[in-house]
DNA sequence: GCGTAAGGCTACCCGCCAGTAGGTACGCGG
DNA sequence: CCGCGTACCTACTGGCGGGTAGCCTTACGC
């Protein structure tokens, strides 16, 4: 029974600060993506992150800056992962075919990222909705190219290019909330989610009743 | 100068109870769809109601109990608005349509209402998230019914059947999408929107590119 | 072994806000 | 004009939670 013994089981001690940046900046999505911003303590969240108050404090500042960081760092994650998975020299349907397959992967694999930037964040107001809201948009513009550039290709033009930016709003919302609608449905793959996207957007109800199915041209 | 003259200008008094509680209830979902479910104050509830905070308490209950209320006079208000659209008799398309363009109407014109059902009411937790998501499931399920039933009249059946569920929620999910994008764009107009959703939907990306447009057949 | 800086904590302050106690004005029936 | 109830208010409390002051402790250079 040396005094060795007495010690509390073992406390994580002396780590650089960029580890425990990262540790507390996946306890803040966590709780964040748990309660939303306003409900979630900063308490909760050091206890969660295995950390006292006045780190958060001294590392990553003020409750809203702690928010922003954990915004940033969920959307810089969500893009890389689109991106990585996007061919831009494919046809149209193929590149967002793609796409929808890379974000449906990742929200499956980062629940709590993904609640987070879709869910909270538009609740706070101001600075950070509008930052969601751009990312969105840019998302939005997107595919609204993707689109106009197919009906361009095949000489539709203007009907298409007046109601891109709405039909492409309609379909990253749809996206999302199938990603939503996935969330409790664990045991639908990435693949599948994506292929349903592809089918109502590309060939629409009339087709699919008509028993059209699109599939990837590979 | 009677003592007449000195009255505050005028302060509405000795309501009945029902009319002040409609007041309290507009005021609510006013600054409930501003600032959300936890940064909303009663204080400023009852400012933009004109009563004090006493009589909140005392005709609606807690802050939450206001909260419930405001969600379930709002969801009756939606719904009754969608189905007084609706004419179970037409075809399916025709009744998407009529059910689409009832919702854009309601939305232009109760911006508010939609906003605190949409936006703030999941963010709260527990059981008012529940309620709104029952809403929706209902919602999902009609029209998972509706693509199913124009499914089977064609005879396709098990496909159509097993992504319905699917397909209806990424289908309600891109029109809620589209009423969000339409608060920033009052311009377009509810049959606009509506046909939008139609195109999309119905005949889907393959069939605009090629130049095709869906059209009410009246 | 000794200064010193950086990692880390406990314990507190204080403002904001949900919720309430207790009082005042007004109408109405006798 | 006297109770009596109802509409309505001002003014408070109690606690929760964001944010901080100040202290301890380990590692490391010299």
């Amino acid at each position: 029974m040396s005094e060795e013994d007495q010690r509390p089981p073992e406390r994580a001690r002396r780590l650089p600060r960029a580890v425990r940046e990262r540790q507390i900046l996946d306890a803040a999505v966590q709780v964040f993506s748990r309660h939303g911003y306003h409900a979630a303590s900063m308490d909760e969240i050091s206890d969660v992150a295995g950390v006292s108050k006045p780190m958060i404090y001294t590392y990553l500042g003020s409750k809203e800056d702690l928010f922003g960081a954990c915004i940033r760092r969920e959307a810089t994650r969500l893009l890389e992962a689109i991106q990585a998975g996007v061919q831009p020299d494919l046809p149209p349907d193929m590149q967002l075919w793609h796409g929808l397959r890379s974000f449906y992967r990742f929200v499956a694999e980062y629940r709590e990222s993904w609640t987070v930037l879709h869910r909270q964040a538009l609740t706070v107001g101001g600075a950070f909705a509008a930052e969601i809201t751009d990312m969105r948009a840019r998302a939005i513009q997107l595919v609204a190219a993707l689109v106009v550039s197919a009906g361009t290709r095949k000489g539709v033009g203007e009907q298409a290019e007046f109601s891109g930016e709405g039909l492409a709003a309609s379909l990253v919302g749809g996206a999302e909330s199938l990603a939503d609608w996935a969330l409790d449905h664990p045991d639908i793959s990435d693949g599948v989610l994506a292929s349903w996207m592809m089918n109502l957007v590309w060939l629409g109800f009339n087709d699919l009743i008509e028993g059209a199915v699109w599939k990837p041209s590979e």
